[in-house]
DNA sequence: GCCAACGTTGGC
DNA sequence: GCCAACGTTGGC
């Protein structure tokens, strides 16, 4: 089983948003970058575990986890015309973008901020961390999903 | 295939 | 709202 990092403005899409779904559970759609488009189409398991960060808000970070509950498939808001996420460029027989759908596990007992996690050293090659970073959607070693989930405890 | 221009992300 | 960083686009 492998860990995740996902990231969404809670404006658009927060953690309360995905627990109010049937099921606590809804298509994660909209990502719109090749790197995280291959995550999700290759890599992500059912039963693998993510992190849901809200990004672009007063205060940035991991709020809760969340599992994948089915495995890669076209993102079909893509093809929408209606949609914020169309991409011309993208169709039913060549689909360019993937989506995962996850459900809602729970919340972290406390939010845990992006400047928190900034001062510990051991977490310093998330890339969530490295400078400049734009991956909505990124790996979590064990090690790392380990020490975080300690960190909700103090 | 290079690279400048442009658009987007996302912290602050 | 600003702006640094980075990905994408498109002219050549």
């Amino acid at each position: 089983m492998q860990y995740w990092l996902m990231k969404s403005e809670p404006g658009t899409y927060s953690i309360e948003d995905l627990q109010g779904m049937p099921g606590q559970s809804d298509h994660w759609d909209g990502v719109r970058n090749y790197q995280a488009r291959n995550m999700m189409r290759d890599q992500m398991k059912v039963g693998d575990r993510a992190f849901f960060y809200h990004s672009n808000t007063k205060d940035p970070g991991i709020v809760g986890i969340v599992e994948v509950v089915r495995e890669g498939y076209p993102d079909y808001t893509a093809l929408d015309p209606e949609s914020d996420y169309y991409d011309p460029k993208s169709s039913a027989e060549d689909p360019r973008w993937y989506m995962v759908d996850v459900r809602y596990i729970r919340h972290l007992r406390r939010p845990i901020g992006l400047a928190e996690l900034k001062r510990h050293q051991f977490l310093r090659d998330m890339p969530l961390l490295r400078r400049g970073n734009r991956l909505s959607i990124m790996p979590v070693s064990e090690e790392e999903w380990h020490y975080i989930l300690k960190l909700e405890k103090t």
